[in-house]
RNA sequence: GGAGGGGUUCCAGAGCGGUCAAAUGGGGCGGGCUGUAAACCCGUUGACUUCGGUCUUCGAAAGUUCGAAUCUUUCCCCCUCCA
């Protein structure tokens, strides 16, 4: 075992981090990081359109090699999407079409730049994608020159394959390949890039030993792999799922606020973990507030995370909007808005109108059912009729707040 | 190619001619307690409603019947076993 003391810093912040779940060869590695900068990579999925919280491990250790002076590789998994990863899965997941790929690509592209801004050219994050040279593979010369390093023996027992095969789901030959393009794509960027690191989930572990070991047969050079553990939330819950589905990274899809006030939410429990795991705070920081009142770590974390991702402004105004409407219980003047126009009074307009239109909710059904269960609040007073009827009265100051429950708030202004 | 099993509301999974908008569990939502936490308790969970009901759902289409998620036929899809 390596003394601590030696271990490389990038790898001991990885680990004090709790990033750490396995290695190749650590000592070798930490030794190598010693010497100099390397360049490492992690592959990304396109199979959604953007990328979610769960991601976010991945993404955070990317930071963490930059800040240590080492150059991240993105590779978006252009090629390998067409495939699907067997890992971790029960079954083939449906295949997308080019054009989504590629959409989604670029759109995971975009968020990954937001984290791994970098102005020095050495640790600046280079971004491949591996449908590049996969597609252009020829199937007699990649059996004759890679396939022969694998062995049907060996990769019935990756548990990827095996838990296939036990449970009797089928695994289809296509998917059966996906492990060693995945290899073949660390060959790749070992060859082109000069990469010989890469991270992973645990659940990549037997993808990436695959490609190490590919990488010593073919060109008899050493690499290495590195793997993080799989997030579970202390509820037991595959971190990165929430309410409304999953946390996402583009505010096409979950706003600054909700972000901040997923962070906001964590459990008790987590807090801690997640300020090491999502923060650039240093450790020692970390560990010299641990015992600070968990709800204004709570908001630090809100803060750390979510100013990484949208920026100083959107994360200061999320904040302001949370204390206003939980703190002070005030009408929150930056509260999420919408404008009505005077003339719809002239009709009978009702609560239940008036939360269609507000988006808060869709269905008339689940609205009447929220009254009965003293959901429905405007300008924090209960709402008990459902036949209410809504009239200039209700505003103040030319606006009304609107609340479902204690978390879904919204202004509604009168032009 | 042969033999079976199956597709049910967000998920898992009951129902197998009327009492079925469909048990139960999970999840979600709402309420209570609190700290925007956890645990716990309660309510709710197809749509619309003048709160009387009405309409649309049980892989798809057609049929039997007063009446179908439940029976018949055809089709589509999944799974298992044998060759």
């Amino acid at each position: 075992m390596l003394n601590y003391k030696h271990m490389n810093k990038f790898l001991k912040e990885f680990k004090d981090r709790g990033f750490f779940y396995q290695c190749t060869n650590e000592n070798e590695l930490s030794d190598l990081l010693n010497k100099k900068s390397i360049k490492a990579y992690i592959g990304f999925d396109c199979t959604a359109e953007s990328l979610h919280v769960g991601s976010l491990l991945q993404i955070m250790c990317l930071r963490l090699l930059q800040y240590h002076g080492h150059q991240p590789i993105v590779l978006l998994g252009g090629g390998t999407t067409r495939i699907g990863d067997p890992s971790g899965k029960d079954k083939t997941r449906k295949i997308l079409s080019e054009k989504e790929i590629n959409k989604n690509s670029k759109n995971i592209k975009k968020i990954l730049n937001k984290y791994l801004v970098s102005n020095n050219k050495k640790t600046k994050p280079i971004f491949v994608d591996n449908y590049k040279w996969l597609k252009k593979l020829n199937y007699i010369s990649f059996l004759r020159d890679i396939g022969k390093h694998f062995t049907i023996n060996k990769m019935l027992t990756f548990d990827s394959v095996k838990n296939r095969l036990e449970r009797e789901q089928s695994l289809s030959y296509m998917e059966f390949n996906y492990m060693i393009l995945q290899a073949f794509d660390f060959l790749e960027l070992n060859k082109k890039q000069n990469c010989v690191l890469q991270i992973g989930g645990s659940d990549q572990w037997g993808n990436i030993v695959n490609g190490v070991e590919l990488i010593k047969r073919y060109s008899e050079k050493v690499s290495f792999g590195l793997t993080t553990p799989l997030i579970t939330l202390a509820s037991g819950a595959k971190m990165g799922k929430s309410a409304d589905g999953a946390i996402w990274l583009d505010e096409k899809f979950l706003s600054a606020y909700d972000y901040w006030q997923f962070w906001r939410n964590t459990d008790d429990r987590d807090v801690i973990r997640f300020l090491k795991f999502f923060t650039d705070l240093k450790i020692d920081k970390i560990k010299n507030i641990e015992n600070n009142n968990i709800n204004d770590l709570k908001i630090l974390l809100a803060n750390e995370a979510t100013e990484m991702l949208h920026g100083k402004r959107k994360t200061l105004e999320s904040e302001k909007i949370a204390k206003e409407t939980f703190a002070e219980n005030s009408s929150g003047s930056n509260l999420p808005s919408i404008e009505i126009k005077k003339d719809i009074f002239k009709k009978n307009f009702y609560i239940i109108d008036l939360i269609i239109i507000s988006k808060l909710e869709v269905s008339k059904s689940e609205i009447r059912r929220l009254i009965k269960g003293n959901a429905i609040k405007i300008n924090n007073n209960l709402i008990t009729d459902e036949k209410l009827r809504i009239s200039e009265d209700f505003f103040n100051e030319g606006y009304l707040k609107l609340s479902i429950g204690k978390k879904r708030h919204i202004k509604i202004e009168l032009t």
